[in-house]
DNA sequence: CTTTTAGTTCGATAATTCCCGAACTAAATA
DNA sequence: TATTTAGTTCGGGAATTATCGAACTAAAAG
């Protein structure tokens, strides 16, 4: 197998990861995956067009969708008007907090769930007790991810 | 406002910050809202129906995925047919596994990708250390995990 | 000023997912 | 054995989402 056809198996592989996780359409999975595996790893409109055969506007929609994501950026050369779209490493690691942000959100709910029951609504012992442990579980694991994330973004400015 | 409204009000609050997860289908977040504000919170599968004014074989879909998750579990009393279904703290705890598949099959990609280019495609050290970075991110969190985890199942089993 | 280029925006269609009703099953009841 | 109960399964329609082509824009090039 050359390494064209190789690269188009990753991307497809790579692509359903990304989409059956139900973060972004099919096409906006393979344009990231294609700009992880491209060579050179910064590819313009035309380039990831004619490599995944769609449409402008697919394309243009998906980088749209990847770049307000923070997970794609992109660059430009003096005399060139193009944009050459790439994964954008950095960003894409702050923005990990989207990743979050459900489990939050969830948290939140459950809080308030807890806050019904404990004044309006009855439940047995043991039904407060399991809410407590998902609230408390859930916020530990949010509360190691804020850690971790603070870890490498302490590490990252002091280079 | 009574509290039946109250209840309803946070179901379809909870269902939608569980259903734009991408995590489930509408209903079912509501089922899963429903028996987390329910009083008593075990409901059969008709006070549920009611509740949520939908159709049986939808209610039997969504609980059927909800305990395919391990969310949602049912017990029973002696001389009743019917099953009441209720939220299932434990497990679901220990589901959270499914929480960290994604990010531990993404991050097996991101794996083959580097492989990929170290072998056959070459790329920019920047590049193959942001990709070695986000690796490095990912797993970190998913250790955290696993080690909150660990901790939390200790905790359980020398109760 | 005209044309080309590098995209974006806007409906329309295709594909997918969601939900329902009707028919069905298996166990309990009569 | 016949009937009711507690759900499940299946096919189709409704709603959503993804993709497309065509028309458009703004900047650069000629």
């Amino acid at each position: 197998m050359n390494k064209e056809e190789k690269i188009k198996q990753l991307v497809e592989r790579i692509g359903i990861v990304m989409e059956s996780k139900g973060e972004c359409s099919p096409i906006a999975g393979r344009v990231f995956a294609y700009l992880l595996l491209a060579d050179p790893p910064h590819k313009d409109f035309y380039d990831i067009q004619e490599f995944l055969s769609a449409s402008k506007s697919s394309i243009s929609t998906a980088l749209k969708f990847l770049m307000d994501k923070g997970m794609v950026g992109y660059i430009t050369f003096t005399g060139d008007r193009r944009r050459y779209f790439r994964v954008d490493f950095d960003r894409w690691i702050q923005n990990v907090q989207n990743v979050t942000a459900y489990v939050k959100a969830f948290n939140k709910e459950l809080r308030e769930v807890k806050e019904f029951r404990e004044t309006e609504q009855p439940a047995g012992t043991d039904f407060l007790q399991g809410l407590d442990k998902i609230i408390q579980f859930q916020s530990d694991i949010l509360e190691a991810i804020q850690t971790i994330m603070a870890n490498w973004e302490a590490r990252r400015s002091e280079q």
